[in-house]
DNA sequence: GATGAATGAGTCTTCATTCAT
DNA sequence: TATGAATGAAGACTCATTCAT
């Protein structure tokens, strides 16, 4: 399974704050997004707001983080479980992030901005990162998926995925762009690590 | 010649200041990366004299990744025109830039950081970019790599070794593991790059 | 009236921060005017207070100048109007700005500076040479001004009669002394107004 | 008589950076006219070339003003000195001093600049000053001046002539304006001074 | 004389955080 | 809860001046 839940409900305000700082993030950038800018946005008059319902900067973007996961999950989560086999699971979820772009383009421009500048423990890239190794050893114990070393492999094919999300967010192509995208890359991903043609089935 | 080349020889502290800057951009990050923290690792006794021999940041930036290009092209260049053919070069490039993480891991992080925060307009990010895609354009005409959207790939095969790259510099591992790392990576791309077996030959 | 103005009277910590201003511009004069100078004066523990409550130097500056306006307004603007005739008005005009000396020593020599500096682009300065040619042409429509360059006396009499009031303001004199200095200079400036004996007569 | 020599013959290297910081100020006003600007205009490499040959910025303000007068002196000089009697001299200095802007308008602005904000210790301002005083003085004493405050009319006339020359030096008339204006100007002088008509002959 | 590097104080501004109300 | 004032440190940058060479 490539997709894993986690959720707890906002308090009003907070979720109101989160849902501000996300589209702060995603218009102005993470190194920009200060307090006033998202009190500011979220419509609160002071940044003693913010203070007041968050620990810290930290904690502002865990919550931030915990958000967009949960959008996230609840788009991609369907489309891969939906997916039979580790490599129609693989092609689902290049796919599913990449048309994530097309429903909720801030989230992702956040999630990927926040991620790059190591800000926020990052269960999100780390669990994320963990999961495409745990789903390369058994694709590769199954034999559909060649020999590699997962952990450079899972690397390498989640930041191309991001960045080539992050490109397409930037622009906000059409749907049907977005879904050329999507194959173009799980095709590239497949490809590089399909096991050699006579073995194996998935 | 009446008049010697200012930026060809770097005055010595200019030189000194940008080594210092590509410090502690790979030590705590573009983000954090402050005149003060710059000139303290300098050992200069102010930010006032950063400010005398660069115009700004933006200045004292692009000569960063001046100097950091002038390193990496003396490492790769000839890495990279020793390999003949489109899918070699490709291998060698990609085995190159994970080696040089050996020899010049602070310069690969500072780089990436920076490319990576959209700072410095840089040929580097750019450059590379069409760099790849060209290589991916007259590859496919010789035959040897399949058809795919060039741009997106691309994307995705750079970010992708950029982001392997960054990992293998904050551990700084053995030259074996480095070298080790390339071959994977370099395998990994040549197959999701690769024309289907039957055709083409180069 | 669901909302109160925001502006129209100033939050107190403005205010105060204001009146440091003017009295500090006064003081030193507006080049030497910084932010640490007013915060000092105004018992403030840092400039950043000073950021807080105005969007930046000019928006402090425009608070000043409208400061600064009311109150000379409130003194000036009965004076003035009591008087009747063209002549006899830009007798008033110049005698209440000279005793005005008396009652605002600061704001008048603020203000003078502010304007000289040419901060602010303030109604003040362009105001009140629009006002005095108008007045100057109406005057001379009405017979009792001479034909002349209005824009021209304006500036040299507006300039004229801040370099006075200026003067004075910096030597502080006894009310009885300014009274006189505004007498001499309106009927400076009456003379060098008027019509030809044997015209008009308004 | 009212010009007053004083010069004494500057070292090349002094006139150059005087020169240079006479037209910087014109341009970009005394605020902003820093030693880095003037040193740069004066195609000077280094700040420190200027506090070399100058004790401090004032001696630099001094030596400019210096300068400036030299230039004035050798225009008004012999134009006012044609002049016969006091009101005509009078005449002959506001219509020399207006038509100066159209030969030496950085030198007219610059000075202008300079005294308003208070810098250079100001022979130039207070000896103009004591002079148009004494100019009255003697006047009134011959019959042809009113009786009026000395003092405050020169400050006022002085000003105000300033004012008139220092928009005129903004604009760059043509040379038939500027003779225009000037005869505005000191007619407006004349007649604010002029003696009640039955009374003196100049 | 002349250079250019160095200094240290100063400019305004923004930031995250705290706290009394 | 919520407000908004207050804080103090840090941000990049400019300045006049000094000094070894």
């Amino acid at each position: 399974m490539l997709m894993r839940a986690r959720t707890f409900t906002e308090s009003g305000r907070r979720a109101q704050i989160v849902t501000a700082a996300i589209e702060v993030i995603a218009e102005v950038g993470f190194a920009k997004a200060s307090f006033s800018r998202i009190a500011k946005h979220a419509g609160l008059s002071s940044t003693g707001m913010i203070s007041y319902h968050f620990a810290g900067k930290d904690d502002l973007l865990t919550a931030c983080v915990a958000q967009i996961e949960k959008v996230t999950e609840a788009f991609m989560g369907p489309r891969v479980d939906a997916a039979e086999g580790h490599v129609a699971q693989l092609r689902a979820y290049v796919e599913a992030n990449v048309a994530l772009v097309g429903e909720h383009p801030a989230d992702v421009r956040a999630l990927i901005d926040i991620v790059k500048n190591g800000a926020a423990q990052s269960a999100s890239v780390n669990g994320r990162l963990a999961l495409f190794e745990e789903h390369f050893r058994t694709g590769q114990a199954a034999g559909v998926f060649r020999p590699f070393d997962t952990r450079t492999v899972a690397i390498a094919l989640t930041s191309g995925l991001d960045a080539v999300v992050s490109t397409a967010a930037a622009t906000a192509p059409e749907p049907t762009e977005l879904a050329r995208l999507g194959r173009e890359l799980a095709e590239l991903y497949v490809r590089a690590t399909a096991a050699d043609s006579q073995e194996g089935s998935a």
